[in-house]
RNA sequence: UCCAGAGUAGCUCAAUGGUAGAGCAGCCGGCUGUUAACCGGCGGGUUACAGGUUCGAGCCCUGUCUCUGGAG
């Protein structure tokens, strides 16, 4: 169930409480990933006194590895990985597109081989929301067919209509107790097709609604786009989730588009390679520029690490391959989105949006890549 | 002091007498519903020094220096 409290009067921003059967949720909200129940390096007491809320599984590779049996047996996957917090799965679909070499689609559903031992793996509507059942998590993905960036405008319609069939027979299927369903927008960055499939999927009905098909490639400019064009089209008191995304600054600016929800495996990746964001972007703690620095990595934070320990000693840590060091960063990062989150969240409340966003934009210092890509934009 | 071996990129090491390379380190990118503690790029050399042989020498010869091991 989804709750709206406030609206922002500067743009789509608003916080609202989503209640689930493992606890309610502050929204906009940051979901940590934990593809294979675990989110990387990070165990749950910490998550916890970071202030997770929530935490993503996969329903593709916890159905690999361990195997269904094992969770069942354990009592589902909030037991087996010692979480009693909310749990969002995702179907398997973002697999479609990133493990598009190993997969076929079908009719009914997409036939994995198994990158582990080439084992056939079938993955539909009906298999997803199985899994997921049994996984026994608080929110259900749709099966969706995520198209890349690269697709031509039949593919991307193709995507769309296999998306809404899937979603019509996820929607049927039996859940877990108190388990929500929410549907998958696709249609690339085509303005109709992403209307067309929102409105499908709001007919169905479902407990909230994701915009998916974005992260797969795409300039960010084109990314935002495609998530103002779904979002329109969504109904105001059900949750908005952006699958995949994003960086701390556009995550301000997704919020400001009317996102409530999002997931991204930036923070944990990033920093497993050596990067940690901060508010005024991202830095290379592995530089040796941080060789003799004993600041802190963001001033002002209030993460264990930041705490704990100087960018002179991650960068040792780093440089040495010593497993604590981006233990620290993926704690960092995290902890450092989490705050981005409520930031937003008290800004929204106290209706000051409009001037964190604009100071947020401000002073955080975005990558050459997202640089070259708003100047491309800039020209057309 | 003698004998032997070795001196090549910051480090550890390659290179039938025929365009001196690799790994690591360094620097710069990238990473967006995780097949990623990963991937890509760049810089970097008086081949210890001085001669010699040769069309051509990191490689062969002579000498010098340094290091290592052994002998005394």
């Amino acid at each position: 169930m989804f709750e709206l409290l406030k609206t922002d009067p500067s743009s789509k921003a608003r916080v609202g409480r989503l209640t689930t059967a493992h606890g309610v949720i502050d929204t906009p909200v940051f979901m940590s990933v934990g593809t294979q129940g675990s989110v990387k390096a990070i165990d749950p007491r910490e998550l916890r006194e970071m202030g997770t809320q929530i935490i993503l599984g996969n329903t593709y590779h916890l159905n690999i590895r361990p195997g269904m049996e094992i969770i069942r047996t354990a009592g589902g996957l909030h037991r087996f990985i010692s979480w009693d917090g909310p749990i969002l799965t995702d179907s398997g679909g973002f697999q479609v597109f990133s493990l598009a070499t190993i997969r076929k689609i079908q009719a009914h559903g997409v036939e994995f081989r198994s990158h582990l031992d080439g084992s056939l793996l079938f993955l539909g509507p009906k298999e997803a929301m199985g899994i997921q059942r049994e996984l026994g998590s608080d929110i259900a993905m749709v099966f969706d067919d995520c198209p890349p960036h690269t697709s031509t405008p039949r593919e991307l319609r193709a995507a769309v209509e296999r998306t809404l069939r899937w979603a019509a027979e996820c929607r049927e299927q039996p859940r877990a107790p108190g388990q929500q369903v929410f549907g998958i927008v696709q249609g690339g960055t085509n303005a109709a097709l992403r209307e067309e499939c929102a409105r499908a999927l709001v007919a169905l009905d479902f407990d909230g609604y994701a915009i998916g098909g974005v992260s797969v490639g795409e300039p960010e400019p084109e990314m935002l786009r495609a998530v103002e064009m779904a979002e329109s089209f969504l109904p105001a008191d059900k949750a908005r989730y952006a699958m995949g995304l994003g960086t701390p600054a556009q995550l301000v600016e997704l919020v400001a588009r009317g996102v409530d929800m999002f997931d991204c495996v930036l923070p944990t990746r990033v920093a497993r390679n050596g990067t940690a964001f901060t508010r005024n972007g991202s830095i290379s703690i592995k530089g040796g520029a941080y060789k003799a620095d004993f600041r802190p990595i963001e001033e002002g934070c209030d993460c264990f690490a930041c705490r704990n320990f100087s960018r002179a000693y991650l960068r040792h840590l780093l440089n040495v391959g010593e497993i604590l060091g981006l233990r620290m960063l993926s704690v960092h990062n995290t902890r450092m989105y989490l705050r981005v989150m409520e930031d937003i969240r008290g800004a929204i409340a106290a209706g000051e949006f409009a001037g964190f966003r604009r100071e947020f934009a401000a002073r955080y210092v975005p990558t050459q890549k997202v640089l070259l890509a708003r100047a491309a934009e800039a020209e057309r």
